[in-house]
DNA sequence: ATCCGTTGTTACTAGCGGTAACGTGAATAT
DNA sequence: ATATTCACGTTACCGCTAGTAACAACGGAT
């Protein structure tokens, strides 16, 4: 039969493929984000042709394996927000649930913030083409978010996607800072970073002797 | 005379790094952060081995040439947050400060903010080894502003320096995004954002028919 | 005359991403 | 039975990169 053969190749063509990605995750990990076509080849017990033959090129590979990590937080992330709670606690939900998984998997975070940039890439003005897909995405998710469920008034759809992308930066830096420096335990950065949102850079009293912020 | 001699070849030295940094930027902005060395010693009419007598590697060229955008840069900032002004002004100066800094020169801040990640760095956990320099600098600066000034009650110097990385965070990413996709002039921008760290997102209401954010 | 430090060269290494050309083996079509 | 197709796999190569040795030339200082 021809139909049963082509699926056959093609699940054997998908299980290849998720080996490979396996084999390349794992090199990931140990090597972080600059490792090399060669040393994944290697690790999936083949050379790089195959690997070429299956993903075009580096970024394709790269791609693929980003899109599995991103799916899974992005998910987590939109579980956070949709608990049945008040804003506050489903804001620091979110923090947390963020924040927990770049402490649980500091490699994978790594090579999903600062991907290796292609060389062949474009020129001009794309400045955001090289920056890290993931905070794109979860920037244009937190804004629908915000955009869907908050009343922003007139400019409703501008405020949110900027705040979105804001949000999520804010939680990026500060979270990248503190895996670095680890100077005090999640909860309190979360309560810190919701304080901030919640206006504590406003509402804060000047110290005294100086000119005030 | 010795000292003289000394002296005349110390001078005549660091005007040679001058050009040679001023070269290397000319190729930068032109071919982005992945310019070659063979490109950059090109445009100083040189071969590549004088660069390494003068700057080592590719890291410790790249690090010379973004000291001197960085610290241009700290200055404004400090000048605008030590304006005679209240402090919401006074951010919102900061906010344009920087996303006019961007806007005007974006190749020099793609560069600054994405330098070409050595392959031969260090493993293990060093995840903010690789992320950007300047945004870290930032970060710390605003940092040592806020605690400086801000009442922030007993754990001041905590949360100062989460709230500095995150607001440095919160403009980068929300820059990033804007020089990208251009949705609004810069005013806007900055006015969004202000009104975000004012708390826009506490004192906003649900909106009718969600689960409410 | 000799040494020293700097500027500069050419020619090289090792490794990278990526590709062309080729062989193998199993299932299908005739 | 034979020919076709198609994925899997190889070796050997290309052009490029960062970085390095080895050597030459010039200008003071001793």
């Amino acid at each position: 039969m021809e139909t049963t053969h082509r699926e056959d190749q093609r699940s054997a063509t998908e299980r290849r493929r998720r080996e490979l990605l396996e084999a390349a995750e794992r090199v990931v990990l140990r090597d972080g984000p600059g490792a090399s076509m060669n040393a994944i080849a290697a690790e999936a017990g083949i050379t790089k042709p195959i690997l070429y033959r299956h993903f075009g090129d580096k970024g394709g590979l790269y791609r693929a394996l980003a899109v599995r990590h991103t799916d899974a937080l992005v998910d987590a992330l939109r579980a956070a927000l949709d608990a049945p709670t008040d804003r506050r606690e489903r804001v620091e939900a979110a923090l947390d649930t963020y924040l927990a998984a770049i402490e649980a998997r500091p490699q994978v975070y790594r090579f999903l913030m600062h991907p290796a940039e292609e060389p062949g890439g474009e020129r001009g003005f794309d400045v955001g083409q090289y920056s890290a897909p993931l905070l794109r995405r979860l920037g244009e998710e937190l804004a629908t978010v915000i955009a869907e469920r908050v009343d922003l008034g007139a400019d409703r759809e501008e405020r949110a996607r900027v705040w979105g992308h804001g949000i999520v930066g804010m939680m990026h830096a500060a979270g990248d800072w503190w895996l670095g420096e680890r100077p005090c335990p999640r909860e309190r950065l979360v309560r810190h970073l919701a304080d901030l949102l919640w206006g504590g850079l406003a509402t804060a009293e000047d110290l005294a002797g100086g000119p005030g912020l």
